[in-house]
RNA sequence: GGUCUGGUAGUUCAGCUGGUUAGAAUACAUGCCUGUCACGCAUGGGGUCGCGGGUUCGAGUCCCGUCCAGACCGCCA
């Protein structure tokens, strides 16, 4: 037998007890008369002690372990003259009689610690010993408490788990799929999906009037702390039901994570609000709860100033970066370097210091009286000691410049706390979206999303002013999920098609499967998708996703374990009947 | 496709305006040590300063290119 306890369990309950434990020496302690091993396993830790006095052999053998062997002991469990209370099993250690050696080990790149000296590149090639520290291993326990917990409350709910196919079909719209030649079929390709969207819609008119899943998802995009390649999706679709009813059903999800999880009760109600309120409030579509700081537009009080940068901007907005007033002109310097940035991209910023006194000392002095800023602190609900910040330029890109000073506030301010948790709907989305480059309407959400009945008339008109029936769950300013009532008549999906650009051929070709399918009784349905990994990240109070996943991917694409992507053989490619590119054999 | 940051011992890092034998901590090895739990003490080994080129009497340090890693913008229906 290889052990009769974990390394976690045992406690001065146990003492006098005879045990087998088996696992890893995380680290050995020889005091020459003594030696005490930790041994972990994924429950603990548990000491172990060999005495020179009472079995030299076996405490010059004990000598000998390295860091990370896999050994098996048999011994008494004893109380400790000198307890750790820092840790469960700290009041007792097993008397060692029998040592054996399952396995030897080299000595790790790192330590397997909870505080390692490896960084992020090291600990990604070795994961399997990153894996190892228990700070890791929490955070995949993490994962899989809240699986369960999905799959017990949507069970619960009538929800049934369906699993659908990984090697579909690829669609054009959206993002670029990763695919998958056929031998088969030479020539021809299959993609991994980016979601199961159309085989859930299917499993509506099927008849699977709750379903969900919780399913790898795969989108060649490129990467960020927030976004892998693979990644996984709690996607729920129900049939019967509006807008509300999926609200509802999903705030019961969310509320029991949170209570079964964190053991946190969400009382009120999740708040709604419209699209184009986050972008006007907050310049952003997933506006961060947790702190108030909205953008206010200043735009019509400070024309025809005479200052140039107001009077052609299109839009002129600001924030109340409460208590700042006493930045320093370095200070400040160094936030209109940070809107400058590229990935922020403002021309300027323009502030307004609300002084103790009541007075208004501004960067635009020149052009506004004191009257003129008093009345801008108003708008703002400015008041002594705060710290109005001014920007001004295009609608869209102010707000959104203004969006992330306001995040940034927030952060410098430290009112982001991670423990607290702000959940919102936004709701209302535009159902198109205007791209410059290509000079064409998209799918906001996707081309099966619902537009509202009131909106089908400015289809043709004015096609950005058409709302959809879609809506995102957003925590803390990270989008969590999305998802919408869905098109189930033939001709209305037809028409959103068309509006896409799709010529009806197109459309057949790349889609017939779900347009014939409405033909033979859809019923009304909608549905949603949770980013898992992001839930996790987000419950686990982490900012990357790859912290959450056992083995994830780098910024390239790329896992440095496994070493892939990789060249396949002349074989491999011959059988598909595929020819590399000239100058890429070497990459084989 | 772009912006920024980094790459020096197994590992994490320091190394200033270019200067003589490239350091620290930790890990590792050896020895000592009977109550440690970040054990302690002593000794020791360990370096293609990512790679290529250039400037210079002289480059870890400056310049150009390139590769790798990370964050972000574009992209992500």
């Amino acid at each position: 037998m290889y052990r009769t306890h974990t390394c976690g369990e045992l406690t001065i309950k146990n003492v006098e007890e005879r045990v087998t434990l088996s696992g890893w020496v995380n680290k050995s302690r020889d005091l020459g008369g003594m030696t005490f091993i930790d041994l972990r396993d994924r429950y603990g830790i548990t000491q172990l002690v060999f005495n020179m006095e009472t079995n030299a052999g076996l405490c010059e053998k004990a000598r000998d372990l390295g860091r990370e062997y896999v050994i098996r002991v048999t011994g008494k469990v004893a109380e400790r003259s000198n307890k750790n209370l820092k840790m469960p099993t700290g009041e007792i250690e097993i008397i060692v009689d029998e040592l054996e050696i399952l396995n030897v080990s080299k000595t790790p790149p790192f330590t397997i610690e909870e505080k390692t000296d490896g960084g992020d590149d090291i600990r990604m090639k070795y994961r399997y010993l990153d894996l190892r520290r228990e700070v890791v291993r929490r955070n995949l326990e993490l994962r899989h408490k809240m699986a369960q917990e999905v799959r017990k409350y949507l069970s619960s709910e009538n929800f049934m788990e369906v699993e659908t196919p990984v090697l579909i079909k690829s669609t054009p719209e959206g993002a670029r799929d990763f695919v998958v030649p056929s031998r088969m079929n030479q020539n021809q390709f299959y993609a991994l999906p980016q979601s199961p969207q159309t085989f859930k819609q299917l499993l509506m008119v099927a008849g699977f009037d709750k379903y969900f899943q919780i399913v790898k998802c795969f989108r060649d995009e490129d990467l960020r702390a927030d976004r892998q390649p693979e990644f996984t999706q709690i996607d729920c679709e129900m049939a019967f039901v509006e807008r509300d009813d999926i609200l509802n059903t999903f705030e019961g999800l969310v509320r029991h994570l949170f209570s079964s999880v964190l053991d946190i009760e969400v009382d009120e109600k999740i708040p709604r609000m419209p699209f184009h309120e986050a972008m006007s409030r907050y310049g952003t579509d997933k506006p961060d709860l947790r702190f108030g700081m909205p953008l206010e537009e200043l735009t019509a009080d400070v024309k025809n100033s005479g200052f140039a940068v107001f009077d052609n901007a299109e839009y002129v907005g600001a924030i109340n970066a409460e208590g700042c007033a006493d930045y320093s002109r370095k200070q400040l310097d160094e936030l209109t370097e940070w809107v400058k940035r590229p990935q922020i991209g403002a021309m300027g910023l323009i502030y307004v210091k609300c002084n103790p006194d009541g007075t208004f000392k501004s960067s635009v002095d020149k052009f506004f009286d004191q009257a003129a800023l008093s009345g801008w602190s108003e708008k703002l609900n400015a008041k002594a000691g705060d710290l109005i910040l001014v920007m001004a330029g295009g609608g869209k890109k102010t707000r959104n410049a203004l969006g992330e000073l306001r995040l940034e506030m927030g952060k410098r301010l430290g009112l982001r706390d991670k423990n607290i948790y702000k959940p919102l709907w936004v709701i209302d989305f535009p159902l198109f979206e205007w791209d410059e480059e290509t000079q064409r309407y998209y799918a906001m959400h996707h081309p099966f999303t619902s537009p509202m009945e009131e909106d089908i008339a400015f289809f043709e008109t004015d096609p950005g002013k058409v709302r959809a029936k879609a809506y995102d769950l957003v925590i803390n300013g990270v989008e969590i999920g999305g998802g919408s009532i869905r098109i189930h008549d033939e001709d209305l999906q037809k028409l959103m098609f068309k509006q896409l650009g799709f010529s009806p051929e197109e459309a057949q070709d790349q889609f017939g499967f779900l347009m014939n399918a409405f033909r033979y009784g859809a019923p009304p349905h909608g549905g949603i998708a949770f980013g898992f990994d992001r839930w996790v990240s987000l419950f686990a109070g982490l900012d990357s996703i790859r912290d959450v996943i056992a083995f994830p991917k780098n910024n390239a694409g790329r896992d440095v374990m496994i070493d892939s992507p990789s060249g396949i053989s002349q074989e491999q490619l011959d059988e598909l009947g595929l020819i590399l590119k000239k100058g890429d054999e070497k990459k084989k």
